[in-house]
RNA sequence: GGCGGCAUAGCCAAGCGGUAAGGCGACGGUCUGCAAAACCGUUAUUCUCCGGUUCAAAUCCGGAUGCCGCCUCCA
């Protein structure tokens, strides 16, 4: 049984065969490059950074590309509202963008592509469309027309005639049909812009993915994927571009991640409820948002809030100790690992769900049972089942990892987590340790009284006190977030 | 107006014809000066409602209700 995906094209879930045997080719509609990223960008990144991965974990050589949108309205915006050269805000936010994947473990697809790269392979391609008689001009403009492509609409499940009766398509005098859309566009005055044969000016939106795919991955490619808001009309226009200028099929399946909300609420400038990555890896492990999108179906809308991301830092420190308590066994026990016929059960359901369009809902449940496994064969008889243990340790990492979760040990974990949340509440680590000590003191004169106090005021701060066989530590009890409202 | 999606325990969330995964929480236990943490155990005779098909339905069909997305820049 090989892979299965759900192809928005078809509407369903369909056998993943490859144009090439063994090989992948995977285009993903990156970011425009004139903001910080938010978490809805992570998502998206997240999960095709987990089909990226699984694909390599089921042996298949994958060319991954994500482009960069580097140049366009709100670029120029941007730009002209900040007093900087566009170009250096593009720039500026591709730093940002990388510093953001980096920290999320977002691995980094083959190539990158930005748009200013390839504008002469977009000339070519609207020349082309040109030629054809499927674009045309006017004043500058080069439009591309829809009537002239019979599958218009077949990506986002609707005809021309059902988007005409929406009516609520703006009209534009030079458009010959209302749905026409922009694949040149002449420039203003001080804005940026490329010769061309047919008048110069720059690119618009949809043409630079038609360009960029084809020239990385040829056509047809496999995999086309983005945020489900990209279907229409990001995705059906690259489509109609490059099927009428080739005549070749473009992509054979198409992924649309669902969207992120917060608190129910659709993340938009205008309530002003946008969550960047920066802000939230200020507050939390990376790891904490992986897993909390992980968690649900990719196709599925996610809700944001604060209950979620507490209790999924729960459960992702729960399998952290789990990782703690096999190397402090590791360390009294050495041996070699045994293969482990029920842990090995577990990865086969792994796969499973994984290759049914990337379960990963039902695929981190058998992370948990391997986890809750461990456990149990570590309060069982240790000296026992120590290879077993090793093992199914083994197994627990690596499908972790496959999802890319689990990349620190428990003492890196932790320590970030500490000193994040020392931030917060104001403390320093020596007047902190200065309580612990306190507290100890009054301790061994059998003081509990004092003892207790100390740990109560603390305790109001967040900071929960552990007395264990190496003395007192300390770990968050609650985790409060940053503007919240 | 058109197209599409979703409704599963206190909360989050899989399952999509064969008799309800997993996480958080809660409760019980082990441990502890008391705790906490950690671990173990328990926690939905039932899947929004009403009909129907079937030996069998959370899963299929018809209807109702309630949310949500897209049709305009958007991950």
């Amino acid at each position: 049984m090989g892979i299965r995906v759900y192809n928005t094209f078809s509407g369903k879930k369909e056998e993943f065969r490859p144009v090439n045997e063994g090989k992948v080719k995977l285009y993903v509609c990156g970011v425009t490059v004139y903001d910080h990223c938010h978490i809805g960008h992570a998502r998206s990144a997240i999960v095709f950074d987990v089909i990226y991965r699984y694909f390599m974990a089921r042996g298949y050589e994958v060319v991954f590309v994500k482009n960069f949108t580097d140049i366009d309205d709100k670029i120029i915006r941007k730009s002209n509202s900040e007093g900087i050269p566009w170009k250096d805000v593009a720039e500026k936010y591709i730093v940002s963008f990388h510093e953001d994947m980096d920290a999320l473990h977002v691995l980094r697809p083959t190539h990158e592509p930005k748009a200013t790269e390839h504008i002469e392979d977009m000339i070519a391609l609207v020349d082309n469309l040109i030629n054809n008689g499927i674009a045309y001009k006017v004043n500058g403009d080069v439009y591309f027309s829809v009537e002239n492509y019979k599958g218009y609409g077949e990506l986002s499940g609707r005809t021309l005639d059902e988007m005409m009766a929406g009516a609520r398509v703006e009209i534009d005098e030079k458009k010959r049909n209302p749905l026409d859309f922009v694949l040149w566009k002449s420039s203003k005055e001080g804005e940026p812009k490329w010769p061309a044969p047919f008048g110069d000016g720059r690119p618009g939106w949809h043409i630079e993915c038609s360009a960029m795919s084809a020239k990385y991955l040829g056509l047809p490619f496999d995999i086309h994927g983005g945020g489900k808001d990209l279907v229409f009309p990001h995705h059906e226009n690259e489509r109609a571009q490059t099927e009428s200028a080739t005549g070749v099929k473009f992509a054979n399946y198409w992924l649309h991640n669902g969207f992120v909300n917060i608190e129910k609420e659709k993340m938009s400038k205008s309530i002003g409820n946008i969550l960047l990555i920066k802000d939230f890896i200020e507050e939390f492990h990376p790891e904490v948002l992986r897993l909390f999108f992980l968690s649900t179906h990719y196709r599925n809308p996610i809700d944001y809030n604060k209950k979620s991301i507490e209790d999924t830092n729960q459960a992702l420190h729960r399998l952290y100790y789990t990782l703690e308590r096999v190397a402090e066994m590791e360390k009294q026990l050495p041996v070699e690992p045994k293969p482990y016929g029920e842990a090995e059960e577990l990865e086969k359901k792994y796969y499973e769900a994984m290759d049914d369009d990337f379960n990963t809902a039902l695929a981190l449940s058998y992370i948990f049972e391997l986890s809750k496994m461990l456990n149990k064969m570590l309060d069982d008889d240790p000296t026992i089942n120590a290879p077993f243990v090793l093992f199914t340790n083994r197994l627990f990492l690596s499908l972790a990892n496959t999802l890319g979760l689990l990349h620190d040990n428990l003492t890196d974990f932790t320590s970030t987590e500490k000193i994040r949340h020392l931030n917060r509440v104001g403390l320093t680590p020596e007047k902190l340790d200065r309580m612990i000590a306190e507290r100890a003191e009054a301790r061994k004169n059998k003081d509990y009284k004092t003892g207790d106090q100390i740990r109560d005021v603390l305790a109001r701060m967040g900071i929960l006190l552990q007395d264990s066989p190496r003395g007192t530590e300390w770990r968050i009890k609650h985790i409060t977030m940053k503007g919240e409202g």
